[in-house]
DNA sequence: GTATCTGCAAACGCTTTGCCGCCCA
DNA sequence: TGGGCGGCAAAGCGTTTGCAGATAC
């Protein structure tokens, strides 16, 4: 497993590349560390915990660089961004369909699949009303450790 | 339909007033200004557009009181929050079950109901998780005139 | 009367931007 | 070598908060 997973991060990172050539955008260390970093990541991190994260090994980065890049990678669509009911954006790299799950109190987001939902026919309303990525599934909601935690008080 | 819309709309605030008294909560003129002016809305205004609609009947109301009360009214379950990709929050009056679309692109939200999701059974992950309140589905997309806006260029 | 609420202003947190020196191509 | 890029700092934006006077109950 681990093994599989390492070439799929290096052949994502070789894809990089190429998308950078195609469009002239520039290779720099920083950003194929930002995202190296966001093809390790399974916790759909916030900008400012890649930040962290990223520092690690290059202590000199910036907060804005990390923005930018995040920035550029989904315009790439390399990236998605999942917006949280507070302001925090949060990230994880483009993998197959699947959607999410928020928690209201504790902002974690877990991933979870529904073949029967996606091989739903969507409500004639909603083909009419424009383009729909149905990856984009998102239920709110209030996890079990946030309801465990309310039951105390 | 117009009697009954207003019939609902003067039940609906005099359930404010009640919820008010209950939770020792005062009944002032801006939280009833802001109340009514949301239930007459139908396309899930933003807290500055409430804002600049309650100033025509109170010029001297403040943007903050439009923030707490929409924040007071949330918290009592009178209104619903609805995030977009962009940080601006948008509000809309508790009513029947229904999903919302939000265009990507101008961020308008539509209403609209899905009678077979709504009885599907959800897989068993989501039930594991927490508690899911079925009604805040939330598909993001791409609405027809955005897309009619993108062909042209 | 008094606890809550309002309006004002200032602060807040996340994100974006202008600038200039630096670096990949 | 040159045009994009990175780091720095400051601004931007929607939202929240502290305060003192006003208001509902």
């Amino acid at each position: 497993v681990k093994k599989s997973q390492n070439q799929d991060i290096s052949q994502k990172l070789s894809g990089f590349e190429a998308i950078c050539r195609e469009k002239g955008l520039k290779l720099t260390h920083q950003r194929l560390e930002i995202y190296r970093e966001l093809l390790l990541a399974k916790d759909h991190p916030t900008v400012e915990t890649l930040y962290q994260r990223v520092k690690k090994r290059i202590p000199t980065i910036s907060l804005d660089t990390v923005y930018r890049t995040l920035a550029m990678l989904e315009e790439a669509d390399m990236i998605n961004r999942i917006q949280t009911s507070e302001g925090h954006a949060r990230f994880e790299p483009d993998y197959g369909v699947h959607h999410h799950l928020i928690c209201r109190k504790c902002q974690n987001i877990t991933d979870f699949t529904w073949k029967a939902f996606d091989t739903m026919p969507p409500p004639p309303e909603i083909e009419q009303w424009g383009e729909v990525g149905v990856k984009n599934i998102v239920i709110e909601g209030i996890c079990s450790d946030c309801l465990r935690k309310e039951e105390k008080k």
